[in-house]
Order: C-alpha cells, then structure tokens, then sequence
DNA sequence: GATGAATGAGGTTTCATTCAT
DNA sequence: TATGAATGAAACCTCATTCAT
C-alpha cells in the first residue's frame, strides 16, 4: 500500500524503472524492473500499488528532479532573455546528461496512463519558471496567445534541439547556444 | 481465380489500427484492430506478416498521405515564406482535421518497431517540401545549422501549436497564423 | 474430393510433403507443402481430402515404392540366405539413396495418423518378402516365434546399420555385408 | 521466504507430459499437460523456460530413471553374457512396466528438439552399461565396429522385441529370454 | 478444376498482481 | 516487511480447411 519503509529501494525501484523502459518502452515488465533494482517481484508492489501508480511516480519524480535543477541557481533578478537562457540551457544540459530520463520523459507525457491529478501536480514545483513564461506571454511576440503556450513552445523547440545535439556531441555548447537564439528571435 | 486480397480490407485495417492505437496506444491488440476493421483475427495477418509490419506500413501510410496533401496544391512558383507557410497551414489542417492520425503519428515515430528502412522510404515521397526547407537552412537564421534542422524546428513548432489549437478550436484560424509568424521570425 | 485430374500434381505434392516432413517433422504445414509442389494451397485438398489422408497415402506411396524395388529383382529361386540377403540390401540402398524418404517413412510408421487399414493394404505388395519371412520364422532360430517377428526384427537391425551407414559413408558396402553377418549369425 | 519451486509440482509436470505425449504425440498442448499436472498453464513456465525446455528436461529424466534401474543391480563381476542379459532384461521389464515412457522416449529420440548437449549429458550416467557394450564391441561378432554400435544394435532388437512382446504379453518372460538367445547368437 | 483469401480455434508465452510463507 | 511461486487472462501468431471467384 505505497508504505516506503525505505526510501533507497523506492529510489532503486524507480531509477531501474528509468533504465527498463528506456531500453523497452513502457510495456517494460516490472519483474525486470525489480530485478534490477535488487528487490523481489513482489516488493515493487509494497512501494506501488500497481504499475500505473509506479509510472505516475515516476512522471513526479522525472519532473521534480527538472525543475528543482532549474530553480537551483535561478538567476531572479537578471533580465527576462539571461533568464530564459538559464531555463534553455539547464534543460538541456539534464537531458544531455540524462538521455534516458529524457526519453521515458517523453514517452510519460504522451501515454494516457498519467492523470490529470500527477499532471496538475507538478505546477507547484515550476516556481521561477513559471514566472518567467508568463512574463514571456505577457509581453513580446507571443502576446495574448493563451497561458502555457510559451513553455510548450521552448519545450518542442528544445525536442528538436536535443535530437541534434544528440547527433553532433562536440558541438554541444554552440548548438545550445544558436538554438536559443533561434527562440529567442522568435518570441523577443 | 481465387478473390483477391482487397485494397478496402486493408485500408479497413489500416484505419481500424489508427482508432485503436489511438485509444489504447501501441500495444492495442491485433483482434481488437481486426474486429474493427470487420475481418477475421487471422485475415489481419494475411495482409500484414505480423505486427511490427503493419505498424511499420501504416507509418508509411500516415506520413504519404500527409506529404500528398502538401504537394497537392503546392505554391512552387511563390515566396520562400509563402510556401513555408504553405507546410504550416496544410499540416495543422491534417492534424485538426485526424487528430487521431496525429496521434498515432507521434506515437510511431517515437517508437523504436519502425525501421530505419521504413523512415527512409518516406523521403522521396516530401517532393518540394525538402526544397522549402533546404532553402530556409541555407539562408537565414538557420544557415550553417545542420541539414534537417529547419523541418525539425517546424515539426516542434507545430506539434506545440497544435496542442492549443486542439483546446480553443474556435480561434483555429488565428492561432495557426499567429504561430506562423512565431515560427517566421525566428527563421527569416 | 480426391479425384485425380493430373498424377503429376498428385506425385509433386507427394514428393513435396517428403521434403517438406523430413525438415519440419509431422507438423510441417500443408500450405509449405503445396508452394513447394507448385500447386495452390486449396489444389492440395483437391488431391487428398484431408492431411491425415495425405499422410496416409505418403505412407502407402513409399511403402509401395520401397517393396517394387525389393521385388523388381528379386532371386526367387535362390538359397533363403541368398534371398535374405537381397532384402537387406536392397533395403538398405533404397535408405542410404533416398535419406529422407527413409526419415519420413520412419516419423509415419511411429505417429498414429496412419489407420490400421492403411498399414494393412500394404501386405498384399510384399510379395516374395513376406515368403522369405516366414521361411525364417519357420526354421531356423527364430522358430515358433510369432508371424512377422522376422520382419520386425530384420527392420530394427536395419534402423541401427543405417544409423552408422550414414556417419561412415565411405564403408558403405563393407558396412552392409558386415551387417548382414551379424543379422544372420542371430537367425540361421 | 516465498513457497519454494516444488520438486513435487515439477515431478507432476513431467509426468502429466508422459501421459499427454504419450496419447498426442510431442504436438501435445503445453495448456493440457498443465492442466493434468494440476497447475495453471503460467505455473509450467516458472519451472521450464519453454516447451523444447521441458522436452529436453524429460529426455533427460527418461534416460536416467532408465540408467539408474539399470546400475541398481548391474551384476558387475559376472561373466559378460551375464551383464548382457541383465540389460537386456532390465530394459525390457520397464519398458513393459511403462509403455508410456517407452513410447515417449522414441519419440524425444528422434526429433530433433533434444539438443546434443541434452544427449551427451547422459553419457555420464551410463556407468557400467557403456563399459558392457564396448567388451561387446572389442571382442565378439562386433569386433572392430564403430563403438556405439553395439548398443545401437541391442536397442534395435528390443524394439522389435518390445513390439512383440506387447502383443503377447501373457509369454512374457519367455519371449524375453527367447529374443535375448538371438541377440546373443548374434553377437557372441 | 484451380486458386488463394478468409476463417477462427488453438498453440505458446508473457505479465501484472496476489498470497502463502 | 519481504519474498517469489502461482495464477490465468490475454497477446501474437499459425494452420487446416472452406469457399467465392
């Protein structure tokens, strides 16, 4: 019943969870993702009701991670561009580092097995982030287009991005760097 | 003679896969796509050796007709931002007009069943939209960026738009213009 | 229904169910058989009502072919030695010509597809064999033994000569006459 | 602690394969072997990874329970047709003990799902029978045959005389006894 | 008669979840 | 609480046979 006697098995549940359906999507089985966690078949099921919840956690988690990254060394009180650069450039060095967060990342967003409930409660955590796309919509090009749009937007151009980076590693830092420029074009 | 295989039944269970996927994701079962389509489980597999191939061929399906519909009424002779505009519009049309198409899309370019092979069959069949997009990686903010970026960042752009556009379908027209635009600043 | 329009299709599906058994075991499927003959899938059933009629008719055919051979040049008027001798090797180059006739004769003559009936009819065809037979089981040592141990006792023996026939090659004949040594040390 | 995988279930797996072999042949359902065993058709498959799994594990049970029966009371300092004659006879009372696992083991012989790994690991428990047949090899009418031959030989004639036997099982003993007098003539 | 698409029962195997230990 | 054997529904796929053409 999702009691956590120990945090480091649930951590060690939900970073194999993070491998397991990386390498096979979320029909990855949860005995592969216990074994590899080191615990037995039915243990998962002490620290998860059930996969749905398991993948639910795990979305939290995934996401959590993200934000307190980004709201880490947020730099308030610098201008909205040095402050959308912090959100662009910190996003992209997780998912350079974490390729295999990102793409359960992905997968998670898409699948319907994520309530609304997980969903909504992520806001919470989006902290300076937040505040900075809505000064983003408020103002420049994308002005009085609907609340949200600006994060979904740097969020695909940020896909597409990624997906470059990932093909041209050494040229890492120029790539963020033009890329952001790009956006910035955009919505300045 | 013997009947022959049917282009209907296989359009029918191209179609019946694109509803079920869509409801159930990729892992909707084969009888229910077969019932749908009103054959038989096994007659599914007459037409598609096993799974894998017929998502692979409905990729294919999914990707022509949407490239078809561009090339239809393809501005050839107009400005590079006409007819960059031209992919805009078309494809945001397609994706309100099937969003179920759209979903499934998204889902099968994500998943690792579709083949290199697959993907790359589909490129002789983008006609003048790889010109569009060439010609916007050779000029402007894009220039030097590498090639296939320019349609990425479009297909990022759009799959944001889309996202709203699908929550405020009254506002259809101006919110495709609108992100357009977006779109068209940053590149120029 | 088992009417006969073309033997040739009726001998192709024959063969073809030999080569077909003899790489798949019984399980191999009709359909495999009925490419390979060169005929439609539905043909097959044209010539054979059923697969458990086909393999009957299989287990007939190379019954039937085996005792034509024995028979074609058979020493009727020679010592029982003489004729014993014939049968064994006879036997034992129709094996080492046609392996795989030998190896589907063997899976036919084990499974219980193949009807009493069936086995029966092949008596009638083993002309002057069954004589030599039962001259052995009359006199020599196998005397008072049961009818058709002779047979049944000659067949195993020639199970295990195939067996080390077929590893040396080379020693063919040598192996065949040492064999039949052996054979007729147990019977004379 | 979990239940343990019981040797018990996994006796009665193996068993319930016998009987269901036995009546269908090696095409015998995995479903129905199950559910003779008592178990649910997911539980066969915590105890062998996959039906060729279970078919080589039961060649092997086979052959040992046969090899074990054989040593149990292998007259060892007897004279050579004496240690001959203990085979023949002990093969030949479990055959007619089990003709079940009698009709079972021809048929793992000789398809070609039991792996040569499976077929060599029951050398090793061939004990004093190997060193049996190769005295018989090295000496007698066999002399200078390909070892394995003679036990090959042997095999073969109790076949044949297992065949018999069968049909008359009232004169056992003296059919068993009669048809060891053949193979010995044969081989002394 | 010949064809081969259509059928659907049945085969093997997987897997989320339960529960005896 | 932790374990992992047990479960059985369901998934994918095969195949003998039928039947429209």
């Amino acid at each position: 019943m999702a009691r956590l006697r120990s945090p480091e098995k649930r951590a060690a549940i939900l970073e194999a969870a993070v491998h397991e359906i990386a390498l096979a999507g979320l029909g990855a089985p949860t005995s592969k993702i216990a074994k590899r966690a080191g615990v037995a078949e039915g243990t998962l099921f002490t620290y998860f009701a059930n996969k749905e919840q398991l993948l639910n956690e795990l979305y939290l988690e995934l996401k959590l991670e993200l934000y307190s990254r980004l709201n880490a060394d947020f730099p308030h009180t610098a201008s909205l561009e040095r402050r959308a650069h912090h959100v662009w450039t910190s996003f992209l060095q997780w998912a350079i580092k974490f390729p295999e967060k990102r793409k359960v990342s992905i997968q998670l967003n898409l699948c319907d097995l994520i309530t609304q409930a997980t969903r909504d409660s992520t806001q919470e955590h989006r902290g300076a982030i937040d505040a900075t796309f809505t000064e983003l919509t408020t103002h420049g090009a994308l002005h009085s287009l609907p609340p949200g749009f600006a994060a979904a937007f740097m969020s695909a151009m940020q896909e597409a991005a990624m997906d470059f980076i990932g093909k041209q590693p050494a040229q890492r830092e120029q790539l963020i760097e033009r890329t952001f420029q790009l956006f910035w074009r955009a919505v300045k």
